[in-house]
DNA sequence: GGGGGAAGGACTC
DNA sequence: CCTAGGAGTCCTTCCCCC
């Protein structure tokens, strides 16, 4: 695994099912394309510094004893039994995931585009990409410079959110036949608990009840024949839908989805393309967590249902590698490969090590995990709990400019605040050096704030502190922005500034950690 | 010991 | 030629002040 060079710039190909042969080739371009910048000796001293939590955690592990080890299992058995005692699976959750979202929209928008390598973003950034530009190892997260040195013909088309917010409001339309309550994930994405949904749907009135012909199944270009009054669905050329052929409706006859979960999904996903144009894929469990990772299963423009009974939940998870759980990231994964934990399993087996090594909330997810339970009835979020506004932008040096637009920060934050009725206690300046070093400096006021003065009175402060750490060396901002918390509020200020000025910065900090 | 604040990170889309 | 995001949540660690 260890391909001899920063695993962390390595291409991810976690998703996308990639062969060999391209891969090294793609790393390999990536990797020349990013050595010596900036941004990758940054990437190197954040490797640096997992290596040596891993150390940490090995060292540990080192001392544990037999005790210490016997002790621990007994405290994760008797965890293991409560949280079984516990298991629901009568809860038909859903996680519906749009195909390559941002992507898609644009091509629907402009045919052209249909057999191109394309991606949404920019030059410094890329947020999605087309399937075909996938191959050549276009990745969201991806700048578009190093985009283009893999695929030289690739498109990027500038990102335009209200378009895509548009379209996820139709979609969610859709959303709120199945589940009123469904909980919005972000503009492409969503949670569904369609339990009651199915209830209603078996009181379905005879007549209406499936009457397709040929069997289903969504593994695969497998056409179904079903005919439908009045609808005429617009398919991608390049992503050849699952969904119903449609036939002319020359008997008028009108025929419907069934009512299991499988069929109400294909019918949710079917009316998403009828409307948008746009596939989905979905993934259909007894929980959140396992129907996120059903999701991407069959994507795109698939489905997959985990059965609601323990045994198919258990056999699902064993050989899942942990990666593929969401909240499960990179570190992670890597400290738990150091443990030579690869997959769901081994999370289960060594259970009673993690207990010892890890945090209480740490063990008890990982134990959630192996077990594959999650949550089984999603709720929308409450109360925000912050809110923020940050730019990059080119490099800026003078003192004046980078208080004023400070305050333009402080202003948007405000004009936000405003149009949600928040006001914020903390303000947080965050500072992000051409090293790509982010700080954070934060101050918490007596009373809520929520005005651009009230903000910029902080966050000038901040700055200014700031600026007078490292003088007499100028401060050369590249980037800004600020966050505001509703209850406590926060104001970023993000800068990059020369690598100079940062150092004796970082010593004057260093210096007062002395004292 | 606990709560709140501050700073830094991991993780998600 | 240059060029590596933005918004949000949660967690951990450290510190201070009870």
């Amino acid at each position: 695994r260890d391909r001899g060079f920063l695993s962390r710039m390595a291409l991810n190909d976690n998703k996308a099912g990639m062969e060999g042969l391209n891969r090294d080739k793609i790393n390999k371009i990536i990797m020349e394309s990013s050595k010596g910048s900036r941004f990758y000796e940054n990437e190197l001293k954040k490797e640096q510094q997992v290596n040596q939590r891993i150390e940490r955690m090995m060292l540990q592990k080192a001392h544990i004893t037999e005790q210490q080890l016997s002790k621990a299992q007994a405290q994760v058995e008797k965890m293991t039994s409560d949280l079984e005692r516990g298991r629901d699976l009568s809860r038909v959750i859903v996680h519906v995931d749009m195909d390559a979202f941002y992507a898609a929209v644009e091509t629907r928008d402009c045919p052209d585009l249909m057999d191109k390598p394309m991606a949404v973003g920019s030059m410094s950034m890329l947020s999605t990409s087309n399937y075909h530009a996938r191959k050549f190892g276009v990745r969201a997260a991806m700048p578009g410079f190093i985009a283009k040195k893999l695929c030289p013909n690739l498109v990027i088309v500038p990102i335009n959110f209200d378009k895509y917010r548009a379209v996820s409001a139709e979609v969610r339309e859709v959303f709120a036949d199945y589940d009123p309550h469904f909980l919005p994930m972000s503009l492409d994405e969503a949670y569904l608990d369609i339990s009651d949904h199915l209830e209603q749907r078996r009181g379905w009135p005879e007549a209406l009840h499936d009457k397709r012909r040929g069997s289903s199944s969504d593994h695969g270009g497998l056409q179904e024949t079903v005919e439908l009054e009045g609808l005429s669905p617009v398919l991608f050329e390049n992503s050849p839908s699952s969904s119903p052929c449609l036939q002319d409706a020359a008997g008028g006859e009108v025929e419907v989805f069934g009512t299991c979960a499988e069929e109400a999904v294909r019918e949710m996903r079917f009316r998403i393309e009828q409307k948008t144009s746009l596939t989905a894929s979905a993934g259909i469990a007894p929980n959140m967590m396992l129907a996120k990772v059903c999701s991407d299963k069959n994507k795109p423009n698939g489905q997959y249902r985990l059965p609601s009974n323990r045994q198919a939940v258990i056999d699902f998870i064993q050989d899942l590698p942990v990666r593929k759980i969401s909240g499960i990231g990179k570190v992670t994964e890597k400290m738990l490969g150091a443990l030579g934990i690869t997959s769901c399993s081994h999370l289960g087996q060594e259970m009673a090590l993690l207990a010892l090594l890890f945090s209480e909330t740490s063990w008890h997810h990982f134990l959630h995990i192996s077990m594959g339970l999650g949550s089984t009835h999603i709720e929308r979020d409450g109360e925000r709990k912050s809110m923020s506004t940050e730019r990059t932008f080119g490099e800026m040096g003078a003192l004046e400019e980078q208080f004023s637009l400070c305050r333009e920060l402080c202003q948007d934050l405000a004009q936000d605040l405003q149009k949600e009725a928040l006001k914020g206690k903390t303000v947080t300046l965050k500072l992000k050096n051409v090293n790509f070093e982010v700080k954070t400096r934060a101050w918490t006021l007596p009373c809520a704030v929520a005005t651009t003065e009230e903000l910029f009175a902080v966050a000038k402060d901040l700055l200014k502190t700031e600026i007078d750490n490292v003088s007499p060396q100028p401060l050369r901002l590249r980037l800004m922005g600020n966050l505001t918390l509703p209850s406590p509020v926060c104001l970023n200020v993000v800068s990059h500034w020369q690598e100079n000025t940062l150092i004796s910065a970082f010593k004057h900090v260093v210096h007062n950690n002395n004292i």
